[in-house]
DNA sequence: CTGTATCCGACTGGATACTG
DNA sequence: CAGTATCCAGTCGGATACAG
């Protein structure tokens, strides 16, 4: 009743005016933001150091510019990793992993780390489920 | 190169044949199905004890049939969930959290956990950022 | 009560082409 | 090299109606 929104009241690509939300929301957009497929990815490849544009393009295979952009943006505007531009004659520009970005890594890492301890079993589930019910 | 797909090659919601994808898939899959918001929210709900389905809706503030029958079926097929149905007039079906299941929130807490003790970080870096670049 | 099926709008994200 | 803009298909997900 309260909730008269046609959609999502707040996009996670749009301006800062997401984040005010309550802790409720906010949990799930930082959830939203660090279970991203490709946040994950570029936040990793940044792991292990500074890198270029399009070494973060080789670094993380099947990302497009579009959402590489826009994930670089956004890590950005959290003030998960930084850019640094200088100005020589062929451009050349440096992100890196702020200290916030790199704590992320940890709380990632246990996501990771559950989903090798237990893929096993879920694969194993999944085929049981799978052949109890074949034709839906 | 390697990869035509014009889309995603496995879809989260399809079936079981999703998961044998290698190492680097199968993360993206599980961080993708443990950082949905639905799976978040109904994990966490059922953390608390067996629920009926139409508690769950009420546990579940906003989720829809739709998703949390969604929701259940994912959880179910990766053995996350176990669904106990009682065969009386007034038809009576429990929802219980299997072990695997309670093991992933320990992750998920772990996610929550940074969320909230960065939170005041990340909204301030926004906060600077668009005060930085309002004009795009 | 416990779901399932369909319609349909909104968002995601890849491919491509073009600018500084 | 670094980034932006547009097009467009696929998917998500809510509302609704209906079935076991």
């Amino acid at each position: 009743m309260e909730n008269r929104h046609p959609a999502r009241p707040a996009a996670p690509t749009g301006p800062c005016a997401a984040w005010p939300a309550e802790k409720g929301e906010t949990i799930r957009q930082i959830v939203e933001r660090a279970g991203d497929k490709w946040t994950v990815l570029v936040v990793s490849a940044l792991h292990a150091g500074p890198l270029r544009y399009t070494d973060l393009q080789r670094s993380v295979p099947g990302i497009s510019q579009r959402m590489l952009t826009h994930t670089l943006r956004q890590l950005r505007r959290d003030g998960l990793v930084t850019r640094t531009a200088y100005a020589e004659v062929p451009p050349r520009v440096e992100y890196e992993l702020t200290p916030l970005g790199a704590s992320l890594i940890a709380a990632v890492t246990a996501l990771i780390d559950w989903a090798g301890t237990h893929h096993d079993e879920i694969h194993a589930h999944c085929a049981r489920f799978d052949d109890a019910e074949p034709a839906s």
